[in-house]
DNA sequence: GTCCAGGAAC
DNA sequence: GTTCCTGGAC
C-alpha cells in the first residue's frame, strides 16, 4: 500500500471535480431532508441509481414522510418493493420508520452512533445519513469509495477479509474533511460510480489520476481484490403453476424468515416429486391432473443456483381446503402482493398464454 | 447464455 | 464467517 495523501490536498482534488462533473439533480437530492436521505440511502444499498430512481419516486409519494411509511401494511411496503431485491431490507426499512417514531419522535437522530442502532443502518450508511442529511463530518465505506480507495493505495486483498476492510476504513477516516462533508460524500460515491467504474474505469477523466497507485501501475482492474470464488451449489425444484377453471394461479406466503421472505410464491416441489400424487392428496383433484412440463431455466443467487421446471396443472379445486397464506390469482393481474422475481415472470407467461387461446 | 458485485443481519 | 436477490458485464 502507498503513502496516504494529504487530507486537504485530497479534498481539494475531488471537491473541484464535484463541482464541475458531480452529480446534483438526483431525485433524493432535491427537497434534502432525513427522511428522504435515509429512504434513497436504503434502496441504494446493492442498487444502482437508475434501478432506484423510480422506486424512490413511488415511495415517496406514497409515503411522503417517516410517520405515513411507519403507518402503512407491511404487505404495501413489500409489493411496493418488488423488483428490488434483498426484501430484508423492505422489512427492516418499515421496523425502521416504526422506531423513529416510536423512540425519536418522528424526527431521524443526526449521530453515526444513533443511526446505527436503527434496523437495517450499519456503520457506512449511518455515515452518509450523518453526512448529507446532517451535514456533520462522516466517513463512508460503500461499493463505490471500497472501489476508489483500493485503487488509489493498491490496497490488496478482497474487501470482504475483514483486514483489508478495516484498512480501507482507516483511509476512509483519514479522508473526511470537516469542511464541504456532504459534498465530498456525494463525490465519493459519483467518482465510482462514473468514473473509477469496477470496469472500464476512465482514469483520465479522474481528479486522482496522478496520485493513482493502481493506474500508475497500469492495472486498476485489478482492484479491489476479488472474493475467493467457492463453487455454488446448484439445487432444483419444481414450480407448480395450479391453474383452477376460472384460470386463477395459487400463490402462497413464504414465512419472513429465509429465501424471499414474505413474498408471494409459486408452491414449489422437489424435483423428484411426484405432481399427481401431490394434487391428489391436497385435493386439488382426484384423479391425475393434465399438465404440461415447461422447458426449466436458471435462477442465480448469491450463494447457489436454482434451476427452476415450471409446470402447468389444471386442477379442480373443489374439495381443497384452503388455508390462510395462500390465494388464488388473476395471472394477468396478481393484485398488490410481493412477487419473487421468477413469480412475475411466470404468472406473465401464463396470461401470454391465456391471451393466444382466446 | 453464465458470472459476479453489493451492505447489513445473523 | 454466511445469507440474502437482481441486473449489468462479459
Amino acid at each position: 500500500m502507498s503513502k496516504l495523501m494529504d487530507p486537504k490536498l485530497f479534498a481539494k482534488l475531488v471537491l473541484a471535480w464535484y463541482d464541475e462533473h458531480g452529480r446534483k439533480e438526483l431525485p433524493w437530492q432535491q427537497n434534502i431532508n432525513p427522511y428522504r436521505v435515509w429512504l434513497s440511502e436504503i434502496m441504494l444499498q446493492q442498487t444502482q441509481v437508475a434501478t432506484v430512481i423510480p422506486y424512490f419516486e413511488t415511495f415517496t409519494q406514497k409515503f411522503p414522510d417517516v410517520q405515513s411509511l411507519a403507518k402503512a401494511d407491511i404487505d404495501e411496503v413489500l409489493h411496493l418493493w418488488t423488483g428490488l431485491g434483498y426484501y430484508a431490507r423492505a422489512r427492516n426499512l418499515h421496523k425502521c420508520a416504526q422506531t423513529v417514531c416510536e423512540q425519536h419522535q418522528g424526527e431521524f437522530p443526526g449521530t453515526v452512533e444513533e443511526l446505527e442502532q436503527l434496523p437495517g443502518i450499519g456503520r457506512s450508511t449511518a455515515g452518509a445519513i450523518s453526512s448529507i442529511a446532517f451535514g456533520r463530518p462522516a466517513a463512508i465505506l460503500d461499493g463505490n469509495v471500497k472501489r476508489v480507495l483500493a485503487r488509489l493505495h493498491a490496497v490488496d486483498g478482497w474487501p470482504g477479509n475483514s483486514k483489508v476492510q478495516q484498512k480501507l476504513w482507516e483511509i476512509a477516516e483519514h479522508y473526511t474533511p470537516t469542511k464541504r462533508n456532504p459534498e465530498y460524500t456525494q463525490v465519493m460515491m459519483d467518482l465510482g460510480a462514473t468514473v473509477c467504474k469496477r470496469s472500464k474505469p476512465i482514469c483520465t477523466a479522474c481528479p486522482l489520476e496522478d496520485s493513482c497507485q493502481a493506474h500508475g501501475q497500469g492495472n486498476p482492474q485489478d482492484y479491489p481484490g476479488k472474493k475467493p470464488k467457492k463453487e455454488k451449489p446448484v439445487r432444483s425444484c419444481q414450480m407448480l403453476m395450479l391453474q383452477n377453471p376460472a384460470g386463477e394461479i395459487l400463490l402462497q406466503q413464504r414465512p419472513s424468515q429465509g429465501i424471499w421472505g414474505g413474498l408471494w410464491c409459486l408452491p414449489e416441489l422437489e424435483s423428484e416429486a411426484d405432481i399427481s400424487q401431490h394434487c391428489i392428496e391436497h385435493r386439488f383433484s382426484k384423479n391425475a391432473p393434465a399438465m404440461e412440463r415447461w422447458d426449466s431455466y436458471r435462477h442465480t443467487f448469491s450463494h447457489y443456483h436454482l434451476d427452476i421446471t415450471p409446470v402447468l396443472v389444471q386442477v379442480n379445486p373443489g374439495n381443497h381446503i384452503g388455508e390462510a397464506k395462500q390465494q388464488w390469482v388473476n395471472p394477468a393481474s396478481p393484485g398488490e402482493l410481493g412477487l419473487a422475481a421468477p413469480v412475475v415472470k411466470l404468472l406473465q407467461n401464463v396470461a401470454e398464454l391465456q391471451q393466444k387461446l382466446l
